[in-house]
RNA sequence: CGAAGCGUGGCUCAGCUUGGUAGAGCGCUGCGUUCGGGACGCAGAGGUCGUGGGUUCGAAUCCCGUCGCUUCGACCA
């Protein structure tokens, strides 16, 4: 990332205090405000923006793969909740429980959900009875509710929005398809839209989801060093269908159990946008998914034609998500504030621009500013634009691969964790003891076993005997 | 849930040690001058000092309780 001037004296330096400078971003862009409760906090209109913008490119996304989207209860009886044992051990100490209707105590307290697998598989025991039909490709856009002892804007608060996709096959093999499916979707997604590369693989059984077969996960790289999980994807088998009693009767005329899936993706991945994007002035969006992709700073605004001029080019610019600036702050305060926001690019326009037929456009995420003729205005954007975007995608790219490395044995393994902060592949007997022994010692986790394998050594990094797999191991949010 | 820190105008904080009835900067409102990297002048508005109790003639200040917030750990998208 390119080195910038800190020009917004209210947001720390990324360097000086990292937690802080995040924070400092969310709040000073505008993104959030605290709530009145602890880890429930409002989305302001730039923060719910981004959000809606989530939205759409993966939902688009998703219906190009079938998907269908449907609304469920937001509160589980508890007998439904507890059918699945695993599923209720993993999230029990977390859940939201009412216990009264008005003032009347009900027969049977109900949680708020803290995810939907037990009202999908509910929901379709009724609806599935033949082979015919299945799949069901279902998938939500809502808020969930677990109640966190800790909480941060994004990363973790106690609701949070995503969507979750329940799916039901009437075979392992297309449910598992399924499940690497969506994860290639939400890898896509983060890379196209957000410019955010992961690391795409699967989860140990100690991180995987609570009643799952496999978690699949796309791993990003903050810019601390820390990773992100940014997606998961869940192959149940055929569990929650026994759970559940799910049943359909197959062409062969036998009652079986159907094979499910869920995935999710989440307002964390704002956090995510942020910490790989951002830089010491603010927030730095990537123009596709940016609410307002140029910004129009009028300069001596007063001054007769000025403000004309600068609405005839937000004009001009009708193609792209445009906003002209005609508050009556200083252009210094706009250009500070608008950076903060990050906004991809400004057009500054004022009368010397005028009487000569140009604008200066600036780009948010390297500083760059250069002239521009104005009848060229807006084919300039629409290449800058795809540059930022390709850019920002490369940088944030050579940042994850710069801070990957690699440690064939445990001395290297320990020494890397010591010296630097980031990504580093190593190998695996996996045994949970060593995964254990690992968190224990290092004070990292694993992130994945990822589907683009390595042999970096012939033995555990842990433990020394024979290695089974190559993992990313790392500190993570 | 363990540890630490913090609660005083919208925000950041000073005042508390040594009790005497609340201040600054920023922001906000109005008017005017400005405008190419956080402009300036003048005039204003705004706080029962988180909350409950105690000590005292008198509490932002001392004592006890309580609630909340932030950060760090354990757990999670």
């Amino acid at each position: 990332m390119a080195e910038q001037k800190k020009l917004v004296a209210e947001i720390t330096a990324m360097d000086e205090d990292f937690t802080q400078w995040y924070t400092d971003v969310c709040i000073k862009a505008g993104l959030i405000a605290y709530s009145n409760i602890k880890g429930f906090m409002v989305y302001k209109p730039a923060g719910y923006a981004i959000w809606e913008a989530v939205q759409k490119h993966l939902d688009a996304r998703f219906k190009a793969v079938g998907v269908e989207n449907v609304y469920l209860p937001m509160l589980i009886p508890e007998r439904l909740l507890s059918k699945e044992s695993d599923l209720v051990e993993g999230f029990a100490p977390e859940v939201a429980w009412v216990t009264h209707g008005g003032s009347e105590k009900l027969d049977e307290r109900v949680c708020v959900r803290p995810t939907s697998e037990s009202l999908f598989s509910d929901f379709y025991r009724g609806e599935i009875q033949s082979y015919r039909d299945l799949p069901m490709i279902y998938n939500q856009w809502c808020s969930v509710v677990r109640w966190e002892k800790e909480t941060r804007p994004f990363l973790r608060s106690r609701e949070f929005m995503w969507q979750e996709g329940h799916t039901v096959h009437a075979t392992a093999e297309e449910a598992e398809a399924r499940t690497q499916q969506m994860l290639n979707v939400y890898a896509d997604f983060c890379a196209e839209d957000l410019a955010i590369p992961t690391i795409k693989g699967r989860k140990t059984d100690k991180e995987k989801f609570a009643g799952a077969v496999a978690t699949y996960t796309i791993e990003a790289l903050m810019h601390d060093g820390r990773a992100l999980q940014s997606g998961t994807s869940h192959d149940f088998g055929d569990d929650f269908a026994r759970a559940y009693g799910i049943l359909f009767t197959d062409k062969d005329n036998k009652q079986k159990h159907p094979f499910q899936t869920s995935w999710g993706l989440s307002t964390r991945i704002i956090g995510a946008l942020i910490m790989v994007h951002g830089d010491n002035s603010g927030l730095v969006l990537p123009p596709r998914i940016a609410p307002t992709q140029v910004v129009i700073v009028p300069i001596q605004q007063r001054k007769a034609g000025v403000l004309d001029k600068a609405y005839e080019l937000k004009e001009a610019l009708s193609n792209f998500r445009v906003k002209v600036d005609d508050s009556d702050k200083s252009p210094g305060f706009k250009f500070a504030d608008q950076e903060m926001r990050g906004f991809p690019l400004r057009v500054e326009i004022g009368p010397r621009d005028i009487q000569n037929g140009k604008c200066i456009i600036a780009r948010r995420d390297t500083g760059a500013k250069e002239e521009c003729e104005l009848d060229q205005l807006a084919a300039r954007i629409g290449e800058l634009l795809e540059q930022i975007q390709s850019d920002m995608f490369e940088r944030a790219k050579k940042h994850l691969e710069e801070h990957t490395y690699k440690a064939a044995d445990r001395e290297e393994f320990e020494k890397t964790f010591a010296e630097k902060t980031g990504f580093v592949k190593a190998m695996w007997c996996g045994e949970l003891a060593c995964e254990e022994e690992i968190k224990e010692k290092f004070g990292v986790t694993s992130r994945c076993i990822p589907f683009e394998q390595e042999e970096i050594a012939q033995t555990c990094v842990c433990c020394g005997k024979p290695a089974k797999k190559m993992v990313y191991w790392g500190k993570s949010y």
